[in-house]
DNA sequence: CTAGGATCCTGTCAGC
DNA sequence: TGCTGACAGGATCCTA
């Protein structure tokens, strides 16, 4: 699901083709995905608050949107039906977010829950397979006041190790992914980057934030930055799947990532196989040689395998 | 206050 | 083939 650095790559791309056109059409397929009413404006600028996506409009109004588990914004510039087949021919698609066939179906589809047209006939969709995600229309001047935007910590290239350090410490028995995964602790990381900064720092996912020393803290800290820097110049691990050189089709994330979705593949540090467990309710994948788990670490109710 | 689990929803895949 | 349960790149709500 997207992560800061896809909905960053989101902003940039859809700064290029949206600002200045005219939101003039909201076509809402499913209303648990579109919170608030629709509003006709001029696109002036477009925000990021960690992974919540802010399109401000000149009226005063803005869209607040969400893409959770599953959303994806794809933006057409071809027109609909009535567009000749010249410029069809000549359409862009920009499209980011969850992953799949979406990207180049037809559109809209079964999981196209909202649909925004703009005054040159260039179309946004808002697809969302689980319906976690949401758009929710707000006036501009509360976006920074909403629930959600007002507790998010800060990004890690604004956060020091001091800070995270005192924040970590404040959950001395929790696992540490888990924690890095709260938006009100670090903002950003999501399932993935926390397992590849993690990964990158040296540092079990299981161990208990209590025995993060202060240099491990500036390691993870360094490695958030750096896996979502890598990603964001890449254009985001879920900008796309692409289509290998046999004709099969592969995904972003395969490219760049160390230990997700590698279980079973060596480490690029140590080639010890990466191993796949649960922390939290949550996938996770680490390489047992390297991210070593403390004694001190050990939970009681868990059998050891 | 913290910590853990259930929950929202749809689709896909492994295993029988 | 059909069924079943597990799982999924997020966040919130509820409970102890």
């Amino acid at each position: 699901m997207p992560e800061l650095p896809e909905v960053e790559t989101i902003r940039r791309g859809l700064s290029q083709f949206i600002i200045k056109k005219k939101l003039v059409k909201t076509t809402v397929l499913c209303d648990k995905s579109f919170l608030g009413e629709p509003t006709i404006g001029v696109v002036i600028n477009i925000r990021r608050f960690g992974k919540a996506l802010i399109i401000d409009l000149d009226n005063g109004k803005s869209l607040m949107i969400h893409l959770r588990m599953t959303g994806q914004l794809i933006y057409d510039s071809s027109c609909h039906a009535t567009k000749s087949a010249r410029s069809k021919a000549r359409s862009t698609r920009y499209a980011a977010g969850h992953p799949s066939d979406n990207f180049t179906a037809t559109l809209p589809n079964k999981q196209t829950r909202v649909v925004l047209e703009f005054n040159d006939q260039s179309t946004l969709y808002f697809n969302d397979q689980r319906k976690f995600g949401f758009i929710k229309v707000l006036p501009t001047a509360e976006v920074e006041q909403d629930p959600f935007i007002k507790k998010l910590a800060k990004e890690p290239w604004n956060m020091t190790a001091n800070e995270l350090y005192a924040k970590l410490h404040r959950h001395p028995n929790s696992a540490i992914k888990p924690t890095i995964l709260d938006q009100t602790i670090v903002c950003g990381l999501g399932n993935i980057y926390a397992d590849e900064s993690l990964f990158t720092a040296c540092i079990h996912p299981e161990r208990k934030c209590s025995t993060i020393t202060m240099e491990e803290t500036a390691a993870l800290l360094e490695a958030a930055r750096d896996v979502m820097d890598k990603s964001i110049a890449s254009g985001g691990s879920t900008m796309a799947t692409y289509v290998k050189a046999d004709g099969t089709k592969g995904d972003y994330l395969d490219l760049f990532a160390q230990v997700f979705h590698k279980d079973g593949q060596p480490c690029p540090r140590c080639h010890t196989k990466i191993e796949k467990t649960k922390v939290a309710g949550r996938g996770t994948h680490f390489c047992p040689h390297c991210q070593i788990l403390h004694a001190s670490d050990s939970r009681q109710g868990k059998e050891g395998k």
